[in-house]
DNA sequence: ACATTAATGTAATCTGTGTGTAATCTTGCT
DNA sequence: AGCAAGATTACACACAGATTACATTAATGT
């Protein structure tokens, strides 16, 4: 298990590489944001731990960059303070967990451990995540990019079919019966207009598009581009 | 997302109903194992809460019901205690989890959100490989060498039958009756055209050729080279 | 209770592409 | 050569879906 570590404080780095080396993972430490953001790009870890706070590029900010490229590696954050806004911020950004400096080693290491266990699924918050995009399920909560999207109730089923089944074409009937509670009289543009507007909030002012139109079969949301004939 | 409750328990029931709907799920609440277990077979939902305990039907008969007939509808199944015996009887018969009443509102939403999560974690189930072509069946994708392509509905439908039946000469009344819906009225071309753009897509840019005419026959699609007399 | 706003469905119009038709060119067989 | 099967290209139109506007219903505050 490759573990990143981006942490600028010497003695707290220090401390986390030798940590978690002695639980029998391969760690590399970096002390600052810029190697820290090149590397978690780069290369490929089981599990990055990320200071927030760091002199050059802050640690949401390498968050984000992942998520945007697509990269579902779990992310623990570390915070000097325990404040509700880093918190929400950091999970909307698409970190799976947060710790709140100081912290018991064993405490971090339980939570490293879940991470690993649990894939993709956040022990926070439940939430959903293709690309940028995160659904907070709880919430009813949606971000784009960190940015924060307001849906109707409708507008997020819709979203949630879609997301839950990611890389699906998912048949106007199927969304019908899923979303709507109706055997899809096909005399009706209802779905057509829920996904247009779907579009307008999550898609219009975003790259990549996730929302793609399949001729004749429905929809369905992915994060790699439709490309055009070549 | 649809869930189905049975609980025969009014203030359980109504609680669970409220917290669910709430929730953002539409719920669809019933008394009774009877209505349940009717209910489960005959209409589609993406989760049922299951009390164990019921007075006519019980939980664990629905599962059995339900498990025989193919479905699987993950089940979470709540019961009054908890012995060993019942959560191994429930397991044993397909359900998915168990809870314990008294219970959490909160551990049951995390729950069903789990159980969710789970069903759709297999987003790429059915391909069709020929050597360097891959049919994605759900995502209706298809690439060669790697290579996106775009293929329109009815292309897609086309090589489909042609990659499922690889190696067979397919004549064409019998892809007219596959793709089209038609009897093969020969004084038309299209599937001809419709083979053309197949081939302008899938073929003329890559090696080896998989679309093979066979005079007088109809076509195949093959890895070999059809030149030599085999 | 009323006013105001948001959410949702319906309908009308616009647009692009997918698809079939047909006309012409190529290839292979006798 | 000559004919037929199929390849290839061009064209036109229907229709799926996009987009917008409007009507109706539900939610919210005063």
């Amino acid at each position: 298990m490759r573990l990143l570590v981006v942490e600028d404080e010497i003695k707290t780095g220090d401390y986390l590489r030798q940590g978690l080396a002695e639980a029998g993972f391969q760690v590399s430490l970096v002390r600052n944001g810029l190697d820290g953001h090149h590397l978690a790009m780069t290369e490929s870890f089981d599990l990055i731990v990320l200071d927030v706070m760091l002199p050059d590029v802050d640690g949401w900010r390498i968050v984000q960059s992942l998520r945007e490229a697509g990269r579902q590696t779990p992310v623990l954050f570390l915070s000097a303070r325990d404040s509700v806004d880093d918190r929400v911020k950091g999970l909307e950004l698409g970190a799976d967990d947060y710790l709140v400096k100081p912290f018991a080693f064993a405490e971090l290491l339980a939570r490293v451990r879940t991470l690993l266990r649990r894939g993709s699924a956040s022990p926070l918050s439940d939430q959903l995540r293709v690309a940028d995009l995160v659904l907070d399920l709880p919430g009813h909560r949606v971000t784009r990019a960190g940015r924060k999207i307001n849906l109707s109730h409708k507008e997020f089923c819709l979203l949630e079919l879609l997301v839950r089944r990611k890389g699906e074409v998912l048949p106007r009937s199927l969304i019908a019966s899923q979303v709507w509670d109706m055997n899809f009289d096909s005399d009706t543009n209802v779905i057509d207009v829920a996904i247009r507007r779907l579009r307008a909030k999550i898609d219009d002012d975003f790259e990549p598009r996730l929302i793609h139109t399949v001729r004749g079969m429905g929809y369905k949301l992915d994060v790699e581009a439709e490309d055009d004939g070549d």
